[in-house]
DNA sequence: TTGGCGTGAAGAATCGATTCTTCAGTCTGT
DNA sequence: ACAGACTGAAGAATCGATTCTTCACGCCAA
């Protein structure tokens, strides 16, 4: 009971005084073994707090792959970054139990991975940061890894994400008039999301011959933000203001109302970033939805074919979704049509 | 290559025309065997793709405990959420490591867990809400379970938490004046800490003859909740303002700022839960701190005990730390001493 | 009485990697 | 020239549970 070493499928043989194959089949409903001993094994396991073991169990049959998950911090939380990694964990910790696979936590330390051996068999990195030192340690061990988002520095390890590029540029399309000037307000692109949705809007603007003038915050503290946005909003007066992400769209909401402009009337307000907060503002903000799960069941796909030997994709983009709100209605005449790409 | 079934140490052995021990020596740097070989035997293995199974190498020797780990989804997400939950991941993660665990996603999904044979020891559940049905479905199948937080209906399941009840009574001890008056914004109690912290702060009412009002918002929105939190001020004038956590008192302290308040000369503002923004807040927030570096620890602690049949206690309370800051400066006089408990 | 069948349960192989033990062959020193 | 030491590598046990195969025993019918 209190003892140190963990109760076994021997203990439980030589206790109950029958064999290892008896215990087996009588926990598990197998073979055939009459009421009375199956009843009478049961109860000797429990006395003696038996649990089989886990990893002993999975070794025969099928055969549990154990896939590493790492989530680079956040500097900067919203609600998007919450809602984010929750559903892309549920739906890639689904994916790999339904693969016969498991997903295990590993710490973000580059010295702890380096430290010791790590049992498991590959590798999922949510978020790395630029030239991102845990991704060098994982990939010195030489087990397969594919990261979602992609490290900046290392745009050949294969990635998975949102289509932020082509999200920006579609978001920009429903939402706001070609010629018009819009502000893009976003932070430092330390991630590729930032990147790519700078580029998305960018891309928008030369195609639709507008303009996006940039302007980097840094969102740590709301009381910090709030003048900063201020002197954006008196420096650059524009259109439309499109936001990086649910953070920064709401603090803009924020200081626009206590400016007294209208949104949408005098000015449209976007936002790249979707989040279930974006929704429930006033007005709700038009916004690009991500797709956490299909982003999470993907890199689960391809780090598992990666695992077994098989060759796979050495990137995934996965669509978004404009989703149109009050504070930058769907334009009834669209603009351009972009080209496919 | 391309092939389906994963490359074995037996593949490579009868590759190199060597044995399984000579194979496995060559890899791990053991072993008496030339240079030659050693390189030939290496050689061959990364031709043929091979990486050692994970799972297959940790059971021999102390063997990997597999400790399933659950997080409850959040309604309403703040940055002490993000923090709390990725501190206390980061630091479980490495404790188990530590203690040759590795700890296994699972998804917080009573159906999905009930359909399948769990391939972990034991489990560990973040922020379970009440009568929480995925706790059920662990419980049902024998393993050992412990929660950070308290299912509210099962008081009697093993779990960790900080110290919220003498946490807030402490913080309101350092920062408010026996008999003055505290309004309380808090959440819905669904959660253990909330109901702690309230609790915490009643009892401060009682030993010290103070009077505290508790007011309830859902802080899904910034939208929704500025109108509620103004309604609250208007209503309930109060010498100083006790928020449950970091988007609460953000909130507050920008109503408090619009409304031309000053904090801490007029209204002194606590937080109950501590987040990095409140130290970047101008001017910062007076929290207390919790301790998810901690509680994480003692949760693996907790639950390999289990796993391994020892007696684990059945409830642990990790001590909060008060950090007295700009909106809430320490008293220099302090209160009544609180009783020993 | 004996062949055959059904029952209950034990034996042994298996999963993949590691590690302890053994052993054949070569080299060295007396 | 031969015992003993050393080298390189293979054999076999091990981890814990599952599962395929075997086997002893009892009973019934021919």
């Amino acid at each position: 009971m209190t003892a140190g070493r963990r109760v076994t499928i021997k203990d439980v043989a030589a206790a109950a005084g029958v064999s290892l194959t008896t215990v087996s089949d009588s926990l598990t409903g197998k073979g055939r073994i009459p009421d009375e001993t199956r009843a009478r094994v049961k109860q000797v396991a429990d006395e003696l707090g038996y649990r089989p073991n886990a990893l002993a169990q999975q070794l025969r049959g099928p055969g549990l792959g154990l896939i590493g998950f790492l989530i680079a911090p956040a500097a900067e939380a919203t609600m998007t970054t919450v809602w984010f990694w929750n559903t892309l964990m549920n739906h890639a910790t689904e994916a790999a139990l339904g693969r016969q696979h498991a997903l295990v936590l590993l710490p973000y330390d580059a010295e702890l991975l380096r430290s010791r051996r790590l049992p498991v068999d590959g590798a999922i990195v949510v978020d790395p940061k630029r030239g991102d030192e845990v991704t060098e340690v994982l990939r010195a061990t030489g087990m397969p890894i594919i990261t979602v988002g992609r490290d900046l520095d290392h745009p050949s390890e294969p990635w998975v994400d949102d289509d932020y590029v082509n999200g920006a540029s579609e978001l920009l399309d429903r939402a706001v008039a070609a010629g018009e000037h819009v502000a893009m307000i976003t932070l430092a692109p330390t991630k590729s999301y930032i990147h790519d949705s700078i580029v998305g809007a960018q891309q928008w603007a030369e195609r639709t011959g507008s303009r996006v003038s940039l302007h980097t915050v840094s969102a740590f503290s709301a009381e910090q933000l709030d003048p900063a946005l201020d002197a954006i909003l008196d420096a650059d007066p524009a259109d439309a203001i499109l936001a990086l992400n649910d953070r920064l769209a709401t603090a803009l909401l924020r200081r626009l109302r206590a400016r007294g402009v209208n949104v949408p009337g005098e000015v449209r307000l976007v936002c790249v970033c979707d989040s279930p907060e974006l929704g429930q503002s006033r007005p709700t903000i038009t916004a690009a939805r991500q797709h956490p799960e299909d982003v999470g069941r993907i890199a689960v796909s391809a780090i598992i074919d990666a695992i077994a030997g098989r060759d796979i994709a050495e990137s995934t983009l996965v669509p978004m979704d404009v989703m149109p709100r009050t504070s930058a209605p769907a334009l009834s005449a669209p603009t351009k049509r972009r080209p496919k790409r």
